[in-house]
DNA sequence: GATGAATGAGGTTTCATTCAT
DNA sequence: AATGAATGAAACCTCATTCAT
């Protein structure tokens, strides 16, 4: 599949890769990919749209049991999303000019995610703590800041009591 | 100066950003690059360790008066911190694959902004909440995850508080 | 027929014209060509050889009736060479490179039309008629020359009488 | 100088020339050709609009001595119109593709030969005269049409008598 | 026999780099 | 020192040709 060989090599080299290594990754000859795509913007708008396809996560997400305490929802929801942030995020990051117009659908923007933390016991709306959660998960996950990634209980922690409670 | 002309042009196309429009930009002739730079890859060089270059955030961190109340101290550091993944976070993610093997330096390992969250007020270590400050500042900020950024005061907030705490 | 098909696309794109296009008119998948063809060459060289075929304008010319007045004769003869202009030379013209080491026969070069011309009443040797004749013909004729073709009878005066003989 | 280089290439191949082919007959590199044209279109468009610039014709036809008598005039102009035919319309006919909107100017259409031809020795109208002259030259000239040139003393006794007159 | 997806050689075009001025 | 025309390697892309179905 030529879209699947792509996109590592997007992730690595960003639009600079070349048609040919992304031919020998994909072990055909480099003028087939102009068969399947019109040119090589095409091969990339479409490596972009499959990885930024969030069906399955909205479905990993809607599928969370909603009877679980919150932290547990909450610390599903985490592995799921530190999962997406580096398979898409990190593509999505190395070819984001092409996103100026029409930017992707963000993971924030979930709504199973937003009703999985539609919760009383949370004092900020979902919407504001999804992005929040993402943005712990992001800084706590992603090699461009951490080189490894952290628990996601610890992550859970600092985003439902923040950092502040210490021992004075 | 070649290097102020590239950065922008750098975030706009990435390393797709040709010789002849950072000469352009700069006003200089396309040759005159190949006297300063050894080639192109050096010019990419200089301008992400020009931007990255954090004595200017090191020292602004620095001077923001420890004997403040917590959350204007973190306050000050959001502000800057979101001036920062701006200015150069865009950047940085646009060429990150030439950071593989030698990161720079990243905003959360901020010796000045460890020693601002290093308080008995804070139950994480300073490392971990310098990381997760940056987190929610990056999620609440960078054009590729908001429309707007969120104002310093409300990220704040979550930074210390968390998101839990709500009516029931 | 591919040949009738290929043929106004070659008149049309040259040999320029690709064997998708000429597939495509003929309703035949491009495979099939080379089933028929050993090559694109062999198929244009047929192509040009079943267009400058003059069985057909041979067999016109030898049955026009020797018995009509001379200026019969020829008018009837440019009728036909005219068409054969259109129809034929546009293509030849196109692809004339191919001629520069076995060129077709030309249609002045028809016995018939030399027979018709081998008359009393004409001063010059049938061949050199011939070939006038064909001249008068192409410039009048073919679009590349003309607007409008000219009208047969007038073609036919010029033939015989040439343009001088003027008022003074 | 790259257009002079392209002429006879183009009049060989006709638009299958490589640009590779063309630099090489310039003596210089591929890349060089697209510093001073914007595609090999533009390149082939300015070898052709170069080719039927008649300013050199026409200045050619304006200085021939109206006070000759006709057959010497019409004589001149049938060596110039030879040599142009040569030069120019073999090329012309080889990308008759690109002159179905915008036909360039035809030899017959010049003023200078009309005028020359606005004798009231002839007893056609000096367009007519003109566009026939060509013709004539044409079939007497061009290599699709004949092995050798004829003389133009003998086009210039066709075109003025016609080929009428014979010995019955 | 016919098909058309796949091939890969080769064409057009770009662009980092050089160097005479 | 600065220039920018020239270079040519390498990129993207086309298309004649092959061959498994």
């Amino acid at each position: 599949m030529i879209i699947s060989a792509a996109t590592p090599l997007l992730v690595e080299h960003g639009e600079m890769v070349t048609t040919k290594q992304i031919a020998e990754a994909a072990g055909i000859a480099e003028g087939t990919i102009f068969r399947v795509f019109a040119d090589k913007d095409a091969l990339i708008a479409a490596v972009v749209e499959h990885a930024v396809d969030q069906t399955a996560l909205e479905e990993a997400f809607a599928s969370i049991d909603a009877a679980l305490p919150l932290h547990e929802r909450v610390e599903q929801a985490v592995v799921l999303l530190q999962r997406h942030v580096v398979d898409v995020w990190r593509l999505v990051s190395r070819v984001s000019a092409r996103f100026r117009e029409h930017p992707p659908r963000r993971p924030p923007d979930s709504d199973a995610l937003k009703t999985l933390l539609s919760s009383c016991e949370l004092r900020t709306d979902p919407a504001l703590a999804a992005r929040v959660l993402f943005g712990v998960v992001l800084a706590a996950t992603h090699p461009m800041f951490v080189d490894e990634p952290m628990e996601p209980g610890e992550i859970v922690a600092l985003f439902l009591h923040g950092t502040a409670g210490g021992s004075c």
